[in-house]
DNA sequence: ATTTTATGCATAAGAAAATTATGTATATTT
DNA sequence: AAATATACATAATTTTCTTATGCATAAAAT
């Protein structure tokens, strides 16, 4: 269950970053679509993912919709308009960030 | 004084390569050393810092040598055999990182 | 001369975002 | 029949920050 690989603030990112390319998803989809496009590398957890979720659709980025598949429940997402406009500063963010750090670890970059 | 853009778990992988490279610093100099080479980017404050300092002197990393400069004090750290290891681990775990979240939120790798 | 900025350490209160542990329930596979 | 997968959720705790504050010396600016 641990995960050790992510850092903390990155998962709203992915969250949003999966949401823009699949138009609408739900949780457990989510987690396991995380799973595939890393090879395992990153592990979402529940307990990390569903406050996520939440939080973001109380903060107006997500629109929820449900569905009742066979007998279970399924919570799909959406982008909302203001998701949209902040998924592209949150990837932008993270990308500014990933430069930085690559620039900051990586060996090749050590002389400067 | 907000950063915004340090993710969560990060700052003690900085620490640790800037040690790597620089034999010993002070906690001023880490600061300094950080919106350097990221052209300011990166803002360590202090109070995310310091205790980062602590921690990773009580768990080992770090070994402490305080100097006495002009009328100041400086506390100067060094990476311990077991923080050098730590290193390693903690750099090759951050470039992992970097390679998924790229993978992921980069644009060309979007097909996948 | 005095105020501001820089240097240099530290800690405390609070917030954010995870981890870990549960809980509930249905569906499928072994 | 038992185990695993699907699907949601929350609560307690921990980790790691932010923000604010405090102390003190040195240098630069007004």
């Amino acid at each position: 269950m641990g995960n050790q690989k992510l850092y903390k603030g990155s998962l709203q990112t992915i969250i949003l970053k999966l949401l823009e390319q699949n138009d609408k998803m739900y949780g457990y989809e989510i987690t396991q679509k995380v799973k595939e496009l890393t090879q395992g590398e990153l592990q979402i957890t529940e307990g990390a993912l569903y406050p996520a979720l939440h939080k973001l659709e109380a903060e107006g980025m997500l629109d929820v919709e449900v569905a009742k598949v066979g007998n279970r429940l399924r919570k799909y997402y959406r982008l909302t308009e203001q998701g949209n406009k902040e998924t592209i500063d949150k990837l932008a963010e993270m990308q500014e960030f990933l430069k930085t750090m690559q620039h900051l670890v990586n060996p090749k970059f050590s002389l400067e």
